[in-house]
DNA sequence: TTGGAAAGTCAACAAGGCTGACTTAAACTG
DNA sequence: CAGTTTAAGTCAGCCTTGTTGACTTTCCAA
């Protein structure tokens, strides 16, 4: 039964690979679960905030970037404006972000975090890092990479960029 | 500058592993672009049968415990009762899935899809198992099993026991 | 046999996506 | 300089999918 609709046998010569409808659907339920554990602690702590998943994203690339406009927020998140700013709204409303006229071209705004949002940053992010730092350190120094490689794979081409242009370049 | 925050060095005579917050926060957006390139293609599919992803994740299960009751995709999904029910209506009244009382307790009921929904089922696990399928190519068959191992770690316990229990058994 | 637990359903609400139409201000361009 | 484009924001309204609370039907055990 595993040999049916097994692909790449012997791609070039490497290790084998069974690539059956089964291995493959155990990869897509593999994300699903893990998606679950990956957002489990952060919606927690959001939830004594009443903020959702939408502000801890907008959060979190904030404080990657901190000066980004909306527009390029726009295009990591890949939402509408009118999602964006309902939540920005609510975030600059409440003093976690601070949302400057742009000095060389007025129309934009740039978007830093203020210490009340910074504070929440860190305790989001610290809960998400303990998490995946567990997993990587059960699982090995193996297979991080491999996690890596494949993630990459998977995003859309777009996404890929934005990933690729968040790392610090030590690669 | 990577060795502030540095985690785990020589954890136990292993090859080195940097987790510095930086290369976890690189996992973390790996994780967020990933998914969204994981459900995109089912996304735009479901988009034409007036569908979320509610209901492919309904649809996926059942697919693979035939005969399941409700309590039973309850507990996997996550989600509330009454949640799921209304996504169990509209595919049952479309005709997409079938719902049997349970013969010995008539309190239960069983699910299965019928020849509509395995044909919808079909197309959505093609796309995603497309997407997977290559992303596995092109990482490479050592990345396979690091992906796999690193997101086994990051679900909650329940989460994998439900996906242990979906494995057929041949590791 | 009756009371509690379990399975399922109905109603109403909230978050956060979406589209469409529109305004304001700034920047660019012929 | 006039006209167009761009960035940001707003208002209205819709949909999906999560939630809680109240309820019925069915089963089982004391």
């Amino acid at each position: 039964m595993a040999d049916r609709n097994a692909a790449n046998l012997m791609g070039r010569g490497e290790s084998l690979l069974f690539l059956t409808d089964d291995q493959l659907r155990r990869g897509i339920e593999a994300m699903f679960f893990a998606y679950r554990g990956f957002t489990a602690d952060p919606d927690r702590i959001l939830q004594d905030f009443g903020y959702g998943r939408a502000h801890h994203r907008a959060i979190h690339f904030i404080n990657r970037s901190p000066g980004t406009t909306v527009n390029n927020l726009l295009s990591i998140l890949g939402v509408t404006k009118q999602s964006l700013n309902r939540v920005l709204r609510t975030l600059v409303e409440d003093g976690l972000v601070d949302s400057r006229v742009g000095t060389r071209d007025k129309r934009e705004r740039h978007l830093f975090l203020t210490q009340k949002g910074a504070d929440l940053e860190r305790a989001l992010s610290e809960a998400q890092r303990n998490r995946m730092r567990d997993a990587f350190r059960n699982a090995g120094p193996d297979a991080v990479a491999g996690f890596r490689a494949v993630l990459e794979q998977m995003m859309d081409p777009d996404m890929r960029r934005h990933y690729q242009e968040g790392g610090d370049g030590s690669r």
